[in-house]
DNA sequence: GCCAACGTTGGC
DNA sequence: GCCAACGTTGGC
């Protein structure tokens, strides 16, 4: 597969080449019935493999945009309250998928070729519980936040997030 | 290549 | 539990 192209559109900006040192943002979605915030902290290490990811534009932000050592906000989706709860590291940068190929794993993909992936993941570190959750509720009344990806693509469950949106929503999680 | 049918996500 | 949004599939 040929690189996708990300020097234009909306998200461009997440996959724009870095300045030395530079770190980024994301933000990532998990039920918490399934994968909480707590269970990455009980892991071993803190660490998971971020894995069945299976939509193209999720994807792309997973592959070409994260990089080790990024920060990663931890949202609970489809829960009392929705709300970012903490945040993570990436650890590992992208590697194939090894669920798609996995004829067992739910996330199976039977036209997934190991030879040329098209699903990756990344491995995910917990670094720190944000003093309390920021609700979406909270996120979707602060006009700041409103181009937010969270906000304005609801079902994606990997997004970037600029630096400004990220200090925004870490001063609303000390008030 | 269009688009209807269908499946999934995730807020409400 | 409902359903809007949106991605994918398949008939034509």
């Amino acid at each position: 597969m040929t690189p996708a192209d990300h020097s234009e559109g909306k998200w461009a900006a997440a996959f724009a080449p870095r300045s030395p040192n530079e770190k980024r943002y994301w933000l990532v979605k998990s039920e918490p019935d399934v994968f909480s915030f707590d269970d990455l902290r009980a892991a071993p290490k803190q660490t998971t493999q971020w894995d069945g990811i299976r939509n193209f534009a999720a994807r792309n932000f997973l592959k070409d945009g994260m990089k080790r050592g990024d920060r990663v906000f931890f949202y609970h989706s489809s829960s009392n309250p929705q709300a970012i709860v903490g945040i993570a590291e990436v650890a590992r940068e992208a590697y194939p998928d090894p669920t798609a190929t996995d004829r067992k794993h739910a996330a199976f993909d039977p036209k997934s070729d190991s030879a040329h992936p098209t699903w990756y993941a990344v491995d995910i570190k917990a670094v720190a519980s944000l003093p309390r959750p920021v609700t979406l509720t909270e996120i979707k009344a602060n006009k700041a936040l409103a181009d937010m990806a969270l906000v304005r693509i609801g079902r994606l469950s990997v997004s970037p997030v600029t630096p400004r949106e990220w200090e925004a929503i870490v001063a609303m999680a000390e008030h």
